[in-house]
DNA sequence: GAAAAAACCTATCGATCGATAGGAATATCG
DNA sequence: CGATATTCCTATCGATCGATAGGTTTTTTC
């Protein structure tokens, strides 16, 4: 039989992708294993996260995990895809609008104000989205642990994101095309955001906040509006 | 006997603390035992290190730990006081400088050198420090996961080193002591430093920098120096 | 409604985890 | 040296983990 699978070391991934024949109930509850999982990975890491509570909270037994996504590390995958989705369904009119408007040469206060609004947007996506507080948790762990996802999340999420940055912050300040400090300017910029993400259990006890209110997000958005407008 | 304990959930701890009676080798073994722990933990965080990994690293066999640590846990919040104690000694001299020019009443100028200097020891201490980039990787885990160290951490370390930056930052601005401006501004500018102990993998991969060379951690000192110049 | 495909479930395996029992080996001090 | 405290080690326990064997039930198609 040509079907025996290599076996590096695991067998793992008979149904990586749900491409080939699917009944409806099916992707139902692909969906609800995937949404528990990006739960459970999120809040504890890869490690941290065990199959039998994810099974537990999707309300199915231990072995869809592995007839669904192939085993613990295809559902990691799974989730890192299902974020890098997410983001680009959020993020990319922006981002190809803000890119057009650069190629056609769009001055210095107009990259600003295109640099406020591609950072309200982050922080509307990190920081007061429905559930994109998981999502940059998982994000930030992988990338900090350089987990089987840092790849992807590198070259599709935060790559192009923190490029797009720094190419607003280069004509806003007029440096030249190969210098590093607006690259750095725009990694500290991105990663600024994380007292919010990441961190936020400690930023919000720090400032006595309970919650992230309405209110709340508008403050770090002015924050971080007038740090763009002093940027000169 | 009233000795046995209230075994709440595990007996654990026999011998949390060396404070009586313990010969110097006993004192070599354990710090090994930390230094290991550091490692691991800082590497994989709480869940994902191993008691048998660490034991291996350290020379030691697996009930040693138990035997100085009570346990896993022991070892790890260990481990959180070990952080502290190495940021106070130091952090510590340049805090309390700093403070006493503040309480002087020094004036704006002053005010934003001190700013300068304190993140210049911050990034020393958290990206050019020779294992600190492994206490950061520690701390930052702690805080976004709430675990066992989160008070200790928060209490010792983030909120004493936050505080006296928005204090410099309101200093600078001349923002009303009640406002929360300064303390956002503070928490952002922390924050931005995750971007080379946090992320480190990630954003070395995006400057193609194989690792931080004195001369990139110049570079990186000089873009939040220039921010730090532009708060207004 | 029969046949095929897909979805689901019970039971269990082997590996690994943290912790401990119980004592041997070593160091310190009288 | 002898006594005692401290340190170290082998072996193993019980729990939990991810994965799978092997079959039953449900859904879709003809």
């Amino acid at each position: 039989m040509s079907l025996s699978a290599p076996k590096t070391k695991r067998v793992a991934s008979p149904r990586a992708q749900p491409t080939a024949g699917s009944y409806r109930k099916g992707e139902e509850t692909r969906r609800r294993i995937l949404t528990a999982a990006l739960q459970e990975f999120g809040v504890a890491g890869i490690s941290g996260a065990t199959t039998r509570k994810i099974a537990q909270e999707a309300a199915v037994n231990l072995p869809a995990l592995t007839y669904y996504f192939g085993g613990k590390e295809g559902l990691y995958l799974a989730c890192a895809r299902e974020i890098v989705g997410e983001y680009q369904a959020h993020m990319l009119t922006m981002l190809v609008d803000v890119r057009t408007g650069l190629d056609r040469g769009a001055g210095p206060p107009a990259a600003r104000e295109a640099l406020k609004a591609v950072l309200d947007a982050l922080v509307d996506l990190q920081i007061a989205g429905r559930q994109s507080d998981i999502w940059m948790s998982f994000v930030l762990r992988e990338i900090a642990e350089q987990g089987p996802a840092f790849g992807l999340l590198f070259e599709q999420l935060w790559a192009p994101g923190v490029d797009l940055i720094a190419d607003l912050i280069r004509r806003v300040t007029g440096d030249a095309p190969a210098s590093t400090r607006p690259r750095l300017q725009a990694l500290l910029l991105v990663s600024s955001l994380s007292a919010f993400s990441h961190a936020r259990p400690i930023s919000l006890k720090y400032l006595g906040w309970r919650s992230l209110s309405a209110s709340n997000v508008d403050e770090i958005k002015a924050v971080i509006r007038r740090q763009i407008d002093e940027i000169a």
